[in-house]
DNA sequence: GTGAAAGCGCTAACAA
DNA sequence: TTGTTAGCGCTTTCAC
């Protein structure tokens, strides 16, 4: 790698005079200027970031803890991440907890050691279920910008940025209502996720709304095992999962309407009824969450509620670059919800 | 952020006696470094990564260019990246090339940079089309250490890792043909790229030695374009490929096997199957890439190749850092196959 | 056993 | 318009 000492040296300047014609100071003659980047071009020059970053403290890095990268939804996240932090010039370091408080900490230990400008952070499942957020004080005590999407906690204050779980699923029972379903059941593999509880309660509100009570009976957990892994990793759920649906249709005489809360149930009750040669559509309405490409693995395809990953992962980047670059520590602190939307598929 | 400046002069010492000592150095006696070693961490120190870095002309850090995170085969590659990556003590940069050229050579520029210790590669398909490795030779001539993995050129001469994509399905249709079957039809919906024309390639000898001869209609290409992006975002792909299935396997009167070149049209091939009320896997077997979770999309579940993503992820690092370390540029290259393995289903 | 000084590559205040 | 110098945080050689 070529530094500004070398070139100074070819052309008998001082580095001072190189450094400020590359960075086009009007202090410097243009005549010079000219000599010195033509030079830089040809020897094939690049500024040292790191020697950069120790200069002006800022490393021009962000650095990202997802839960899973192989949930299909944080890998979204994770691709919005990318965009918007390049739009941005900043570089990403990720890491994956794996849904483990231990690594999570383990991460964010690394993250602290000031080599990332600001942090984006999605919680682990195991952090949610023991309720422990001291690590992630220690960032905001050392001073280093937060900002949490998805699986967020109350207990730290810090930028956010989330979806409308509770209203999604309201208002999905709202819309299936409307177009005159009487019996609507709800398919969660996730209710172990603060995420999943606040979608079966937006369900159990939307029941009593809008039926006048709510039973018990049209949900059906896939995974009761709290602290399991994401149900991608889970043994129980793979072997258990298209029968437990089985069942639940053959037991719920009269259903016809199936909301799924997760990104992979919904696919598996479109397969499964298919198999039992029922009229989807017609008699049978299936919503899960998910995207277009989800959509396609079923037949008839799944209409899907849409969260928008790839724009909670932009949104979550803007607001931390914001975040960073606004010097007062003491702004207060905001939580923006991205809204979901329902879309196409024929199975509803 | 505590620095070493700080300690020193809380403990009035030199800066270099607290570096000594935070370093265990028997130079300085086991008092002193007691004494500095408890303020450290009294004081939460930590060494700064940045001038380290600076000093040691090491950043720690490796730079992932994958084509595109949405594709499952790619999450598990930079998942099994980063865990190896950490396991050695390495940060990864990661970006997503999308499966375009320009974007690949601004990252490969970005990373040029000298904020990388090694770089892991996986060419976009716009880059394989246009037979452009320019920016690639590049890398190579700053001495920055490349692994290239999956999508590969002959090209480049660096360390890679791979699949064995022609074996993998000359095999599997050799076992379909063992058990019995008489006629095997192939889908791809990535001949455009070359580990798509490897395996087809290995299904057509494949044919022709088992069968005495090739038939050009047992070839569904779902994709025709060249340089579309990846079957995921492609929309003539959702909205065609169900139906070309199930014309293609109308239209294959005796067709008793498929073999899927790509992780999605096994699915919607076993999907479309079902539809038509064929009986799988006993008048038709169905075997396509993917993992575990793949195979749960469909119902019966599809048999899947399993190109063990997570392992040629971990392989390429370990891969890459061995390169970092051994000082000598001369070795000669190697290229590891990491074989695939056909797994579960019972679509087969 | 401890400290002073140089230097990694760069920028910027100040001097010339 | 150009050069000198100091310093970002750290390690390491060499004096003391």
């Amino acid at each position: 790698m070529v530094t500004l000492k070398q070139l100074a040296k070819k052309l008998n300047v001082s580095v001072s005079t190189v450094s400020k014609a590359l960075n086009n100071s009007d202090e410097i003659s243009s005549e010079t200027i000219i000599k010195i980047q033509t030079l830089a071009k040809e020897l094939n020059y690049k500024r040292n970031k790191i020697a950069l970053s120790l200069k002006s403290n800022k490393t021009l890095t962000l650095g990202v803890v997802l839960p899973d990268i192989l949930n299909r939804f944080y890998a979204k996240v994770l691709y919005g991440i990318q965009i918007a932090a390049e739009e941005l010039g900043y570089d990403i370091i990720t890491f994956f907890s794996k849904e483990s408080l231990e690594k999570e900490i383990d991460y964010l230990q690394i993250i602290a050691t000031g080599s990332v400008d600001g942090v984006l952070l999605a919680l682990s499942e195991e952090t949610l279920n023991k309720n422990e957020f001291s690590h992630i004080k220690n960032l905001t005590l050392n001073n280093i910008p937060l900002v949490m999407l998805d699986r967020i906690t109350d207990k730290i204050s810090c930028d956010k940025v989330i979806i409308d779980d509770f209203d999604t699923i309201y208002n999905e029972v709202k819309s299936l209502v409307k177009m005159g379903r009487k019996k609507i059941g709800f398919i969660t593999a996730i209710n172990n996720l603060n995420v999943g509880k606040h979608r079966s309660n937006g369900y159990r509100k939307a029941c009593v709304d809008f039926f006048g009570k709510f039973d018990d009976q049209l949900i059906l957990k896939l995974v009761h095992q709290t602290n399991i892994s994401h149900i991608e990793n889970s043994e129980y759920y793979r072997k258990n999962a298209h029968n437990s649906i089985e069942n639940f249709i053959r037991e719920s005489k009269g259903l016809d309407a199936i909301i799924a809360a997760d990104n992979i149930s919904g696919i598996l009750a479109v397969n499964t009824a298919s198999k039992l040669n029922i009229d989807i559509p017609k008699d049978l309405s299936i919503v899960g969450f998910g995207d277009k490409l989800t959509s396609m693995l079923s037949l008839p395809q799944l209409t899907i509620i849409n969260q928008h990953a790839v724009q909670i992962g932009k949104k979550s980047v803007r607001m931390l670059i914001n975040r960073i670059n606004s010097k007062s520590t003491e702004n207060t602190f905001v939580t923006e919800i991205i809204p979901t939307t329902t879309q196409g598929g024929s199975s509803k």
